[in-house]
DNA sequence: GATGAATGAGGGTTCATTCAT
DNA sequence: TATGAATGAACCCTCATTCAT
């Protein structure tokens, strides 16, 4: 138990990590306790640290290594895809974007804190070198999508991605107007009410409309 | 003077929501005190509490009363507009988000917080009324679209101003992945530059000629 | 009680202050927690960040304003005292330092604090502050010295003084070697026995002698 | 090579406490951390309790062999140097004090952890049992002092050395204070400054001279 | 109404020590 | 004997909130 293969270590540390994220599906950032996550990990406070130097970096962790799994796998349903025509990619990319809300949803949520909250006390070296990473798996991302439709250019296929993020962070952030802490407030509010799946498709549909060209 | 009117009262109110309104100009939620609010409004710790409940009720207020704000000055200048055609509509909505992005970022970033952070401490009954408030002003402004674009229905209306502040918020959670800490991550990530208002513009713009026709 | 005069706050800051003394009589600086000074105050653990910024501010304030005390007190004594003969000042230096002993140990306790571990956390300002007092103190000292004994220059007075508390805090570190934790080490060990009194009376003496001539 | 000979176990010991030493130059005893000792070892954690049973027996140890091998080499030297006169020996005290000083500072450092900090934690027994063949060094040294000077007796030649000690010592304890953090205080503060070596030196001077009779 | 002193729960983090391998 | 992963007690400190004046 004490000489732990790399591999081991790893297993571990995902441990940790996936707990964190259990637990970021049901509360915020500033809810969750070290102390709460050793004892859903069924470890000690102590050794959530030798896995991660602070709390921000295991959510930094989390939002980093989610991206960099989730464009990977994007990009392989991608190359089985074999699209030719932009609607098909187009129909892609709505497709990919419910897989994204439906069962990524606190990569979106993470967006929201990195800046104002992760960054400042997150390891500079290992973000840097996270985001170093996920950039180049966005970048091959892009290039696979400009080799495919060479009418669209690195940069663009690049922003695809992102606005596909933005639009479904904005929305989760309107979302539940019409209710108070998950109870809904009485009388009609209905032109505030947004379905965060529905919403971002439509507005990402239009979107891809307006950039791809009709 | 012990018994002020209600007028001085909302004065205060207004001097103590301003200078928080401030300090999130330049900081995040969790880095602005209460303390620090008080000492920069030249008033007692003790004396915000006498005014907001919770420190959560005072940027639910900001969110409440300044999204308010924003849209009954948004409707005046609609209907100062006269617009006729749908392009002009376009056009000035386009400005509408530019104004929104460079002198009410705050409500942008507020919006990340009213969900996950605010609603939990922030008092019930305010927040609802506020927010019903808030419901009927953005209900006039889509009635008064409506009433001027019969072929926009007053749902699609109220819509169009919730997307808006979802791009620009989805935005903002997207901007500076090139940098860490304000600091440009040496390196080439230029595919990761977001521009919070020019891409909000092209998107939003995308959406509205998809929503409201080429 | 909420507002507090600054005479009151400082009877407070006092209280807070004389207990860590007493707690510093008997138990060292890492051995005495926060949490405890605290409830021996009677007093919240908050209570004591409101008059202190740090643990370690708490403990510079005792070194600075205790020596400032017991220097005053000197000077006073010495003006009183009316010396005309070296003699009589190393007399009456050497019945000083028998006073600093007995009933200022603390503060020649707290010398050797103050580089390793009070520096890096007290706040720069206070104590640089308060370094300038205890300066200007001391160099009075000196100066009443010097007017009273034109032969002993205003630097050489410093020293004395100087050399005084660093005379008894050594001694405090070499004493007790003959036991282990206030036990007596079983078997003969009587050269290894030191009175911190006598011998630095003995030195200081000495020291005198040396530095006065004979 | 898993049973080792009592000379390779002592070899490991003797590098451990080497590292610790030369950490301990650098830095105060609670900067310095078991892991930091056994990387810069090239050891594991482990290891090193298996050498010292707790984190003070280490800086305990050295202070015991440190002072052993200091004082051992002192009467090596002495018996070379052949003294006559009292003068002579003055000279040779003030010489190897000059050693003591320059050559191990830790030494001096280190007696003012052991009462307060040491003692708590270190094993009574392997104490005890360092200061007994400490006591029996020193006493050797002294009773040479007394064969060669019978006028001095071992009592007093005894305390020559304590005396030493704790004049470095209460010297290290006072230096530095027109400084803060190593930075010097702005404005003048010459008469706080202090030479650890001249004023050792001219304070343990005045003490022989006093002592042993001008 | 205004004040600001007092509160104390709760937080993240450190690190000497243990012990299974 | 060597290892280093796991432990968890203990620490300092923050800050929203209360309430006596």
């Amino acid at each position: 138990m004490n000489i732990k293969t790399a591999d081991e270590k790893q297993q571990k540390q995902a441990l940790i990590a996936e707990t964190a994220l259990k637990m970021f599906e049901e509360n915020d950032f500033y809810d969750i306790s070290i102390n709460a996550i050793a004892q859903r990990s069924h470890v000690a406070k102590g050794t959530v640290f030798n896995y991660f130097k602070t709390k921000e970096n295991i959510f930094m962790h989390l939002l980093l290594v989610g991206y960099q799994e989730f464009f990977l796998q994007t990009l392989n349903q991608l190359q089985q895809a074999k699209l030719t025509t932009t609607d098909e990619l187009k129909s892609f990319l709505l497709t990919n974007t419910k897989d994204l809300i439906e069962n990524h949803l606190t990569l979106i949520k993470l967006n929201a804190l990195r800046g104002p909250v992760l960054e400042g006390k997150a390891s500079r070296e290992e973000t840097i070198e996270g985001r170093k990473k996920l950039y180049e798996v966005h970048e091959q991302l892009a290039q696979f999508i400009h080799d495919s439709f060479p009418s669209i250019d690195v940069k663009t296929a690049n922003k695809i991605f992102i606005i596909q993020s933005s639009i479904a962070s904005g929305l989760i952030n309107l979302s539940n107007l019409d209710s108070f802490n998950q109870e809904p407030i009485p009388g009609n509010m209905d032109d505030f009410k947004v379905s965060i799946l529905n919403d971002s498709m439509e507005t990402f549909d239009f979107y891809l409309t307006g950039l791809l060209g009709k």
